[in-house]
RNA sequence: GCCCAGGUAGCUCAGGGGUAGAGCACAUCCUUGGUAAGGAUGAGGUCGCGGGUUCAAUUCCCGCCCUGGGCUCCA
């Protein structure tokens, strides 16, 4: 028979021969390599046998595809590996995901870091036997009486939702065998470089309802290299954590009487006001006018915008004089609040009215992690009172705001999805036809990828995300542009259109950067602390060689403060080494030296965070120079 | 909110039923040194909070709070 390759070149082969027999017959240590197949565009195990006009690409360990393989099969290894060590443990679903794979077991207890090494142990002893994997075709009802009798319920589900009469596939190795679609690797003597990572919970079927799973991740690699490659990869990523950061240079804090809010220090709240400053004044070049509305505000204002009845456990309350109110937990209402006073005209639409919105929501106590997710937070807020016809060109407005904001805070990797409506909703068909179709135009005329989640939207309308990674990838939702038919209306919005009718604007809720303190805390990730001199809380240290440049030391500081710049002494009675390593390790961009040459000749010495002699300079120049750097946002 | 692991000096961490340990940081003194750690001395702790067991608890047990990793959630 005929077998197409790739390449486009082809093959003979003997009728019945597998993928494994295609890979012999191009080479020994092609053969060795290959784990697993794509026939026809679906992957197949090695052992799969061939038919005449097959196009075959044959997947070894070295591909994306190859590994992915690999950490399937390895998921299934650590299963069989829990169920020898603790009898008893139900096997339930165990994916591939980015790094590695996890597996949920329903077992009476949860596992410890202690049990990891014990079913580590129980794996290599497992792969060492080169255990063969083996597929077999089940009848459907056949295969769920054969879990069932095994006590395994959680599998007999699983295969209980694939129509009755079909066929489905088991994969066993050993003694052991799971369902699975496959393919797998031929043998286990291929998993070899792998290690269970950490234990978790997990609800069965993702819902909080059920009962709770144990779940164990894992990591898997092709070689050892990489796998140890992967592990450098987290040690050198944990060295970026904003929380970590946060304490060495002494940026903010949180403590247990105020959980989920931050107590900034003076040089995180430097960071903090120089981005602050920054949206300031990008969002007065881009129409956007600056409001402040109250943090306290009268639970009858909630229960018009309908927060008070989907929301309510959210919201932190308080009471006085038998008046009850709610801190707010978003800003909308109170944006509503500010255009309702006056009469509006088309003319003076589109709207945008922007505030640094200081938020409270009670968030469940398991969600909050540094600054990225925080029961007080500040958005960078706008609400954009529209007609419908505006909603396309304001969105593509706001994309390109977001764009040139992102970059220069140095991001350029992106993460961009749409929501689109949810089953419980307002508005008509018609409405959100329009909404969502003007958000895919936009993002479509602006030539931008991205995903789509059904079904995510807010109640109130479709909307779009612009996520940002964390230091381990963990993505992070920060600008947003939300569509809403539905707030307006309810809070008596209303403008005169040229046909003096009174009509009820679209609102458009926006930010940037989201919540200012997630972004801070990516902003210090992505940069590992090591901010452009623009945003550093010191731009510049002076440091004095010895006693006598004591006063010309101190007056450069007054005189670089006197520039506008945040800029600190460091006089002390230590060596001129001792200061460069202990301002550098704060991550100062420029250290100013000066000594008896320098005080003389009016200059400084000037060293770069990296070690680098930038030169001398005199005071007037080194004002210039680093003028010239900060509005190059270096 | 759920599961697991933690909480000891300002920071990073060790320890362990019987007076609490280190390094760094800090203070004082000596040293006045030219670009990543000069030396000496000293100060510092209700071992997260509340109960229990015990002659004795920071250590063992229970509850709570907070932090971390996931899960669920995220207007």
């Amino acid at each position: 028979m005929n077998i197409q390759l790739p390449d486009g070149s082809s093959r003979t082969l003997a009728d019945g021969a597998t993928a494994y027999d295609l890979a012999a017959d191009i080479g020994a240590g092609l053969a060795r390599a290959t784990i697993a197949a794509t026939v026809n565009g679906k992957q197949v195990d090695v052992s799969h046998v061939l038919s005449d006009g097959d196009t075959v690409s044959l997947i070894t360990e070295k591909s994306a595809e190859g590994v992915e393989v690999i950490r399937h099969s390895m998921s299934h290894l650590m299963a069989m590996a829990v169920q020898e060590v603790f009898p008893g443990a139900q096997v339930t679903i165990g994916p591939v995901i980015e790094g590695g794979f996890y597996y949920d077991f329903a077992y009476e207890r949860a596992f410890t870091p202690e049990d990891l090494s014990k079913i580590e142990e129980k794996m290599r002893q497992l792969c060492n036997q080169k255990l063969p994997i083996t597929r077999e075709e089940w009848d459907r009802d056949a295969a769920i009486a054969h879990f069932e009798g095994m006590g395994e319920i959680y599998k007999a589900k699983l295969i209980g939702r694939i129509p009755a009469g079909e066929t489905v596939s088991l994969y066993r190795q050993g003694e052991w065998s799971d369902l699975c679609r496959g393919p797998h690797v031929p043998n286990t003597g291929v998993l070899k470089h792998f290690k269970l990572m950490k234990v978790s919970g997990a609800y069965w079927e993702g819902n909080s309802d059920n009962e709770q799973l144990r779940r164990i991740y894992g990591t898997a690699w092709a070689s050892k290299q990489d796998l140890n490659d992967y592990l450098h990869r987290l040690e050198e990523a944990e060295k970026r954590d904003h929380r970590k950061l946060a304490k060495s240079l002494d940026l903010f804090h949180l403590q247990e009487e105020a959980p989920g809010m931050i107590f900034w220090h003076p040089k995180g709240w430097s960071v903090w006001q120089v981005v602050e400053n920054e949206i300031r004044s990008v969002m007065n070049q881009h129409g956007y006018k600056e409001i402040k509305t109250p943090q306290v505000v009268d639970r009858k204002l909630w229960e018009k915008s309908g927060h008070w009845e989907k929301f309510r456990d959210d919201m932190f309350t308080t009471s006085t004089e038998n008046r009850e109110y709610a801190i707010k937990p978003m800003n909308c209402p109170c944006h509503v609040q500010v255009y309702n006073q006056g009469l509006h005209s088309y003319r003076d639409l589109p709207l945008r009215l922007a505030e640094f919105g200081s938020c409270h929501r009670n968030e469940p106590s398991g969600t909050l992690h540094g600054l990225m997710r925080l029961r007080n937070f500040v958005q960078d807020d706008a609400h954009i009172f529209c007609a419908e016809s505006q909603i396309e060109s304001e969105v593509l407005a706001f994309i390109d705001l977001v764009f040139e904001t992102y970059k220069k805070f140095g991001f350029e990797d992106v993460i961009i999805f749409l929501s689109d409506r949810p089953e419980q909703r307002v508005g008509t068909d018609e409405q959100w036809d329009k909404a969502e179709s003007s958000l895919h135009e936009a993002l479509k005329a602006k030539g931008l990828e991205y995903g789509l989640n059904p079904g995510e939207g807010a109640f109130y309308g479709p909307k779009i995300e612009f996520s940002l990674k964390d230091c381990l990838g963990r993505v992070w939702q920060c600008g947003t542009i939300q569509v809403d038919f539905s707030m307006p209306g309810r809070l008596g919005a209303e403008y005169v259109d040229e046909e003096s009718n009174k009509q009820t604007p679209v609102m458009l809720h926006r930010a940037v950067l989201g919540s200012m303190e997630r972004f801070i805390g990516i902003l210090i990730e992505e940069y590992e602390g090591k901010f452009p001199l623009w945003l550093s809380p010191v731009q510049a240290v002076v440091c004095n060689i010895s006693d006598s440049q004591r006063e010309y030391a101190d007056s450069v500081a007054k005189k670089l403060q006197k520039c506008g710049f945040r800029v600190e002494s460091d006089l002390r009675n230590e060596k001129v080494g001792y200061k460069v390593r202990a301002h550098t390790l704060q991550r100062v961009p420029l250290i100013l030296v000066v000594g008896d040459k320098e005080r003389d000749e009016n200059t400084v010495s000037v060293r770069s965070m990296s070690g680098e002699n930038i030169g001398t300079f005199t005071v007037d120049a080194c004002v210039e120079m680093m003028k010239n750097k900060v509005q190059a946002y270096e």
